[in-house]
DNA sequence: ATATATTTAAAACATACGTTTGACTTGTTG
DNA sequence: CAACAAGTCAAACGTATGTTTTAAATATAT
């Protein structure tokens, strides 16, 4: 029995480098075994070999793609007692900043690809990456709103998330629209602050959009409840 | 030349029909020519006989998708000198009930897939689907909020598009975390309240989440602005 | 009624894919 | 050195796919 050598692990590395890759861009069933051997420098054996096959293959990037993608329960944590509006602004503003500019582009393509239809890697992604997210703000929704409903609280998280999301799952469609050039002039700055004081206008703490003078208002709301 | 005779139109309509349910079930890739020509009953050659190929089937599919899922230009027209902010409480209601409970569901899962990662019918369903929507979307706010530059106005209209979209988008992920039946409690009805609610009080005419006494104050705000 | 065009049917074709095989090299161990 | 396992490689295998071909059946028009 010998202990791989570091070439060993380099070509196992540059497979699961090639399969993230090929597999954000092209999907499973798109990407071929081919290609990323190729582009990994590796033989067509070589999946099999240490892996298995191309589905494991699959599962292991995802499962490589949702660690470098950087977990969301390792969100800032905010010192105690930090308001809960602060918690919410704090949230908001790292969801966006990781949607919008990603520290691994191909792994968040990845993880957002097996959000779209989950497969068999979906549950790796959810249990680490997704479900703690959600949990979070869902207590952060509830220490900021006591009276609403289970029901009202599910649907306001969903209100978040779905701002959030949007411009990373419908940037293609958006571009086809309005244009790149307008998409791209949306920082990730912008819209944090945007959905920031959308929300918190929503929820009651802060001025409306449209009112006051724009960020002043979020950051000195004159009408919004105290916390 | 002879004018195709009802049995003919069928067998092309039939390849239409399944091209449409396994095309949004399985995606273009996924989907065979072998068991779309299967389902509908017609010989494997027919697909190549009557629309060349399957990337042209896929097309037609996606064509006949969007004008069965009904056109977003053909919201309901309010009636002149509607308030804006009826205009576009009627636009969150429709969409949400046409993302939650679509007349033809497969037409609407094909849309929302060719949405996903736009191919070459894309353009057809932006043109004439998502486009008209987005600039409705658009004269409403521009109308509702005179003093908003266009990049708010655009975040913001993606601010309710988010919301809208996210229950379809995402509902595999949301049942893999709060459980099938917590999301399956959520009809269209109290989805659309929800977001109606939220987003006009973002921008300022309704009471706040979780202020209020929900469906009232939505239809009696007392604080809001009056239009 | 015959000729022509249209439609249906079965089989074959070419290609791309994931996987497997078997030989060869390399490095370690007794 | 010999033996053995790990790693690498090119070639081949079996299968599934989209497409084409060829021929028969059916409908239409003159």
């Amino acid at each position: 029995m010998t202990i791989p050598d570091t070439d060993s692990l380099a070509a196992k590395q540059r497979l699961l480098d090639a399969a993230q890759g090929e597999f954000a861009d092209r999907g499973f069933d798109g990407a071929t075994v081919r290609t990323i051997c190729r582009k990994a420098g590796v033989n067509i054996a070589g999946i099999n070999y240490y892996f298995g096959g191309k589905e494991d293959l699959y599962i292991e990037a995802v499962k490589q793609a949702h660690a470098c993608a950087g977990r969301m329960d390792t969100f800032p944590v905010p010192v105690a007692g930090t308001p809960p509006v602060e918690k919410l602004r704090a949230f908001i503003r790292e969801m966006v900043s990781r949607m919008h500019t990603p520290a691994r582009p191909a792994a968040m393509k990845l993880m957002m690809r097996e959000m779209a239809d989950p497969g068999k890697a979906a549950h790796v992604v959810v249990d680490e990456f997704i479900r703690p997210a959600a949990f979070a703000l869902r207590e952060i929704l509830r220490e900021l709103l006591p009276k609403l409903s289970e029901e009202r609280l599910l649907m306001t998280g969903f209100s978040v998330i779905g701002q959030c999301l949007f411009y990373r799952q419908n940037r293609p469609i958006t571009e086809l629209i309005f244009g790149k050039e307008a998409i791209d002039t949306l920082d990730a700055e912008s819209v944090a602050e945007h959905v920031v004081q959308f929300t918190l206008a929503a929820l009651g703490f802060a001025e409306p959009v449209g009112k006051g003078r724009d960020k002043a208002a979020i950051r000195h709301p004159k009408r919004g409840r105290r916390v």
